[in-house]
RNA sequence: CGGGGCGUAGCGCAGUCUGGUAGCGCGCCAGUUUUGGGUACUGGAGGCCCCCGGUUCGAAUCCGGGCGCCCCGACCA
């Protein structure tokens, strides 16, 4: 993509609105706008990213079995008087009254919605397990939302339901999600922690939050150190194995919300207890028969008999995500993409623009890289150096590539690693090999 | 939902107390500068001063009523 043609706003100058860092920069790198209070429109760059991300996590639901649809995002009020949520969920809920006066609502989740199609569909305990995921636009009509995307009330929102017959499957559908979110998490290069949640009525050890550790996150955290090297994705085992000892091992790791960690119970000695914060990327829960039961989603179990279903939920803030990985990867010239969720791969900066031998040079490595299937946002603009690298860093690419006449001179470009500033000269051939390697 | 703040050019703000030609910086446009980490200079465009009503010869400014946005707290993915 030529950057001379993209739809990219950004802004020296950060708005007045903006609190946290996350906020500032999706703002200035030109990948929001703000539309109301908490509702945002995604311009084109981070669209690609909100993109990214929902790839990401639509990969490893696939691999652990989840099958995606889409439900919608307007729901009848019918299904929720059925499950009795419907005057439990209180100013929240935006309800709406369509032209023939029928009560409907945008959908702050969706579990009533996915029983209804689960009960009207399925008879028998043979087509269970089944678990059944959407990644969809929600609306919660927050009191105070805040933090640019991180708290808005439109929000989008992967969430997955899963129906077994008993309690033991149902834990073994936790687990696999259990595995799925450290697995999706550790893919963006997170360090995501699962701790222990309020299970509500239903008890047990099946509800996890996944918070990961960013320095402005709103919650503080525990945690053992040993979470802080932990290789998630060489130690995970395949979906199909034996999850238990996996879900025991890194369930014993300590790890608390400060609302729950006690010094005095705490088993992790002072030395070993790292004290940081947190923000929560996803939830986890088994709810065995909360709606099941109210709305009558059974199955003819092997003996005949009709069962009440077990069901969990599993949800990630997707849009979250966005402004989450910002807050925990920046740094004060701006974003710093991990390379999984970076819009694109390079950015291309070419300090003379009008320069014919400028403009050939990059206008080839433009070419090669793109035909390598290597993703490059071209600075072609005619702009100050200094503007573009600002802006460049700015907008965070893993990967800065410099081409200009005085480096030209003597045969070489210079290769930037925006995380780590680190830069390089070598030839243009050399850049090339290394970025499309 | 309690408490507080703000609304003036695309963005950041001054002007409001004490009514009298709508301003500054950045950005934008046209030039000069030919620039290696937000360069400098010259010229220019761009305003229902949030909305409605009132007071006044005259309102961005005073009064009344709305709306919107933000912050702190409580609440929450």
């Amino acid at each position: 993509m030529r950057l001379s043609a993209y739809f990219l706003p950004t802004l020296k100058e950060t708005p007045a609105e903006a609190q946290i860092v996350s906020h500032r920069l999706m703002l200035r790198a030109g990948m929001i706008r703000q539309t109301s209070a908490g509702i945002y429109a995604w311009l084109p760059l981070g669209y690609r990213v909100l993109r990214r991300i929902e790839q990401i996590v639509r990969e490893e639901q696939d691999a652990a079995g989840a099958q995606e649809l889409l439900m919608p995002t307007i729901q009848p009020a019918e299904l929720w008087r059925q499950s009795g949520r419907y005057d439990d969920y209180g100013k929240e809920m935006l309800r709406i009254t369509d032209r023939h006066d029928r009560d409907m609502l945008y959908g702050p989740t969706n579990e009533e919605m996915i029983t209804e199609i689960f009960r009207s569909a399925v008879r028998t305990y043979r087509d269970l397990p089944k678990n059944l995921y959407h990644i969809q636009w929600k609306f919660r009509d927050e009191v105070r939302p805040r933090f640019g995307v991180m708290r808005g009330r439109e929000f989008l929102m992967k969430d997955n339901y899963s129906f077994d017959l008993d309690a033991a499957g149902a834990r073994r559908s936790y687990q696999k999600m259990f595995l799925a979110y450290l697995r999706t998490f550790a893919r963006m290069g997170l360090k995501a922690i699962p701790m222990q949640a309020d299970t509500g009525p239903i008890g047990g050890d099946l509800s996890h939050e996944f918070i990961i550790l960013a320095e402005t996150g709103e919650s503080g955290v525990f945690c053992d150190k040993a979470w802080l090297d932990l290789d998630v994705l060489n130690q995970a085992p395949a979906h199909d194995d034996d999850l238990q000892p996996f879900f025991e091992r890194f369930t014993s790791i300590y790890a608390a919300t400060d609302e729950k960690h006690d010094p005095a119970t705490c088993p992790v000695p002072a030395d070993d207890l790292v004290s940081a914060r947190g923000i929560e990327v996803g939830h986890i829960f088994y709810f065995g028969t909360k709606y099941s039961a109210p709305m009558g989603a059974t199955v003819a179990g092997p003996d005949g008999e009709q069962v009440t279903v077990e069901m969990g939920s599993y949800g990630i803030g997707v849009s979250r995500l966005a402004g989450a990985i910002i807050e925990a990867s920046h740094d004060d010239a701006g974003i710093i993409w991990p390379d999984a969720v970076a819009p694109f791969k390079v950015g291309l900066i070419n300090l003379k623009s009008g320069d014919a031998e400028c403009d050939r040079v990059c206008g080839d490595l433009y070419a090669a890289l793109t035909r390598a299937g290597v993703e490059v946002l071209y600075d072609d603009r005619d702009e100050r150096p200094g503007v573009k690298f600002a802006d460049m860093d700015l907008i965070g690419l893993p990967w800065h590539l410099t081409v200009g006449p005085r480096g030209l001179k003597n045969g070489v470009v210079e290769l930037k690693r925006r995380a780590t500033g680190e830069r390089s000269e070598l030839s243009a051939d050399a850049a090339l090999a290394r970025l499309a390697g």
